[in-house]
DNA sequence: CTGAAAGCGCTAACAC
DNA sequence: GTGTTAGCGCTTTCAG
């Protein structure tokens, strides 16, 4: 069997004391003798003594960890995000339980839930974004969980703790910036249209051409699906659709190489007769042909200010003061400009 | 304070009944009359009890849950595997405790698995990759933590489980594809030398040149560190070094990029003056220009034979036979022909 | 079939 | 200062 780990008994029994002295001990509680102190200490250390995390969150009614739940793992985006709330938590000391959803619009959440629960966790983080129905849950009356949830990327709410990148004033920015660059005849592809996400980009760019008095025709947009082929797809409906098309606001970066792709093969130069601005800044759109103008969206500092949020009110409620008042924040992104919409060298 | 979740006490005397005949119940033991059975059930639903994950882990002495040690999941490869270690995971049953390492090569793992210790895990999966030294603990006498290991990403060793993709078979498919598409002057960049995967990478670039009779010269190749940045340097180097040079196996698809963009820029055409095959196949090199030759890695395979590994091995230490002898699993990579390397239209 | 008692590893509340 | 008792929420004997 396991060589199994020594208990706060074994530490006791070794040190010749009561396991109530090592809990003192390993709590750094002031009434222990020094040493005492000191001999429980080397007993821990040699026999390399930690305690269980697990009866600890159970008489504590507290256990330091975090429930997360994510979908699409896979792409750059969630995993950037993911990885911004591991740092920051880990620096908070509370550990991760991690649930990736099958799908983006999961509908069966209960059993997330459950399990979240059933380990105790002070709190969730729900790093998913808005789809369809998918947040059709949140506001249920059933929904009392007893721990708090932050959400992550969604329309926010009264009531409820939402952290998010403002889209539509990134989209606003590209918009603005293509403009300034002369561009008046902006065609845009956007994400699927179910995404909040997606909505709040294209309502930025339906609003930034009527007050530039630009006029509007649904001939001047096409739908993707986040991916490169769907973009490829897109970029070619709207040559066709829209001939005077000058410049395309694309609502992210891996639809927005296709349609370099797609310009370098039918010849038609970047940025002189096509502008193009992404959203994201992934890693590659430095390096694409040419480089890529687009709208920084830092998923770090998401995750950072989502764990600190819920730090707060977790701890809010625990030291029993009145609860947070729960607010939703809204972060700016920043634009990034590159080759691919310069048509002014300065 | 917070609501409260139910405990098995309140649901048994809600039900009448003793909490082991709710424990029985919870736990489909056949020795339950129906009757008392379906009432209890009854309770259960109303008050939406849900056994306690941390009470159950301290008295089986088996938690059900999984360590994963991960690093640099602000990148592809890494979120890939963790993606797909969750879902295998999830199927299995098993919850999963996440640490992100704060660097690649983190010596100070200690913490690391007190942490993951402490928390009765049943496993853990160390998902980092070998480079430098970071693996020099593996076979220290002092790392006998009770619970058994699995490593991805590294050098197989005896005694040890290690699940990785066989990157030195990736890079002879590649050189395979090269010398069989007529190039001869086959330069490389690599990646960062510390990395185990980037040694596996040019020893196969090197034995396949050697293999073909073709000389090699240390001004053949280049190292990078992974990054498009990395990569425009390392080619601008070889360009200078290596005028003959007709073809480039590049460690990466991020720094395959940068070297079609330089030959972009240079008016260099590629395949037919400049053939390369990169390696990882990220979602966007299909849409590179022009679309890229690459060795494409499975890692939701990795993730999956992993997991899988692990429960094996934990099923197997636990029901009390004797040990699985460890052993190391190589799952083989495969070639995406596109564009960038077809030289010899067929 | 069902319940009572003991205990997983730890800590809060009280004694001494 | 230190030990004792009780109990977090559950399961495992062992009676009946």
């Amino acid at each position: 069997m396991r060589s199994g780990r020594p208990t706060i008994k074994k530490v006791a029994s070794a040190a010749g004391v009561s396991t109530q002295t090592v809990s003192r001990v390993i709590n750094e509680r002031p009434d222990v003798s020094p040493e005492t102190r000191s001999r429980v200490q080397k007993v821990i250390e040699r026999l390399g003594y930690q305690p269980s995390a697990l009866a600890r969150s159970l008489i504590r009614q507290r256990s330091y960890s975090l429930g997360i739940v994510s979908a699409g793992l896979k792409y750059i985006g969630p995993s950037r995000t993911l990885s911004g709330i591991a740092s920051v938590a880990e620096e908070a000391g509370y550990s991760l339980l991690l649930k990736e959803l099958p799908r983006f619009d999961a509908n069966d959440i209960t059993p997330i839930f459950r399990a979240l629960l059933s380990h105790h966790v002070d709190g969730i983080i729900w790093a998913v974004p808005e789809i369809g129905e998918n947040r059709n849950w949140v506001n249920e009356q059933t929904l009392d969980l007893g721990v708090p949830i932050v959400y992550l990327t969604m329309e926010p709410q009264a009531k409820i703790p939402v952290v998010s990148i403002d889209n539509y004033l990134g989209g606003k920015m590209a918009m603005a910036h293509l403009l300034e660059q002369g561009y008046r005849h902006i065609g845009h592809i956007s994400g699927p249209l179910d995404w909040w996400e997606s909505r709040q980009r294209m309502a930025a760019w339906k609003d930034a051409l009527k007050e530039a008095g630009i006029e509007f025709h649904d001939n001047y947009w096409a739908e993707g699906n986040w991916s490169s082929t769907s973009g490829a797809q897109a970029v070619a409906k709207l040559f066709e659709q829209y001939p005077e098309m000058d410049s395309i606001f694309v609502a992210n970066d891996q639809m927005a190489l296709s349609v370099l792709q797609t310009a370098y093969q039918k010849g038609i130069r970047i940025p002189e007769e096509l502008g193009i601005v992404g959203f994201d800044n992934i890693a590659e759109s430095a390096y694409f042909c040419p480089p890529l103008t687009t709208v920084q969206q830092d998923q770090y500092e998401v995750a950072k200010v989502a764990v600190e949020e819920m730090i707060k009110i977790i701890e809010a409620g625990w030291q029993g003061g009145e609860l947070i008042e729960p607010k939703s924040i809204i972060l700016p992104p920043t634009l990034v400009v590159r080759q691919s919409s310069m048509r002014s060298k300065v």
